[in-house]
DNA sequence: TACCAGGTAAAAA
DNA sequence: TTTTTACATGGT
């Protein structure tokens, strides 16, 4: 069991909080107080110890991987001292200090994961994600591999309707998972180049864009103002601004921002 | 039973 | 060009 060490305020509660809200989340397990996730085909186990996370393996493979699960690379500092002055934000960053928001390791399930909670509830879009990570991923553990571009790629609408997508969901993910989209090489894109070739995807709007940029690449600028519940905390904390222009206010933190809005909703 | 839920594309106006 | 509609499931 490795030790690796987190910079102080660090909070795993908070941070895995989003792989229990919305029910189990089969790709990304939190049970008895242990994440687990697949790992090119091992399984890794993550725990809270006093200074940072215990991590069983810990290699150069897991290690970037547990980076992105919990969140390191976002400058938690500059963004408390930057919020401090914001009469309704200063009260967010003190009720979840040490949140960090956690990034999907793998971008075809980032954007995968988006159609699926496409228009519907989270709770709803979790049940159909399980259905789908059990019928085409593997098991590792007490976690389950995400499906495979590959495998979906093979697959038919059809199998995914059985699975409760729905018809033009189903198009989407088969068709993603056939495009020849390159998801290795949005890591050297500007924001607005990433959002221009993606939303160019049949199925991918400016809402799976923007959340792209924020859970997969981890963008600091990112803002899905388009998103439902962004908007609903926006209009209660902020009145009935444009939430579009709203993420200006909370420049250069717009991502953060987002997300500690979000867990108004998430974390009780 | 209805209605809403962290959208998107295509039809209709 | 802008507005309306279909979509399938899960929770309340």
């Amino acid at each position: 069991m490795a030790f690796l060490p987190i910079p102080e305020p660090f909070d795993l509660d908070l941070t895995t909080a989003r792989f229990r809200v919305f029910g189990v989340d089969r790709a990304t397990v939190w049970r008895d107080g242990v994440l687990h996730r697949a790992a090119d085909g091992r399984e890794v186990r993550i725990a809270a110890r006093p200074g940072g996370v215990d991590v069983e393996p810990l290699d150069d493979l897991t290690g970037p991987l547990v980076r992105r699960l919990l969140g390191l690379d976002f400058d938690l500092d500059a963004f408390y001292a930057r919020v401090d002055p914001d009469p309704t934000l200063a009260p967010l960053v003190l009720r979840f200090t040490g949140f960090r928001p956690a990034l999907v390791p793998d971008a075809f399930e980032a954007l995968v994961t988006s159609i699926t909670a496409q228009q519907v509830s989270l709770f709803s879009a979790t049940a159909v994600r399980n259905r789908l990570i059990e019928r085409f991923g593997e098991p590792v553990g007490a976690a389950w591999a995400f499906p495979a571009r590959e495998r979906l790629a093979a697959a038919s609408e059809d199998e995914l309707v059985e699975l409760g997508f729905s018809g033009r969901k189903a198009e989407y993910v088969v068709g993603l998972a056939r495009s020849d989209l390159d998801l290795d090489e949005f890591e050297a894109l500007a924001d607005e180049e990433v959002k221009a070739r993606l939303v160019a995807q049949r199925g991918l709007g400016e809402w799976t864009a923007d959340w792209f940029l924020a859970r997969y690449l981890g963008r600091p600028h990112a803002w899905p103002a388009g998103d439902l519940a962004l908007r609903k905390v926006v209009a209660a904390l902020y009145g009935d601004t444009d939430v579009r222009a709203a993420g200006s206010r909370f420049h250069p933190f717009e991502n953060l921002t987002a997300h500690y809005l979000l867990a108004t909703l998430l974390i009780p």
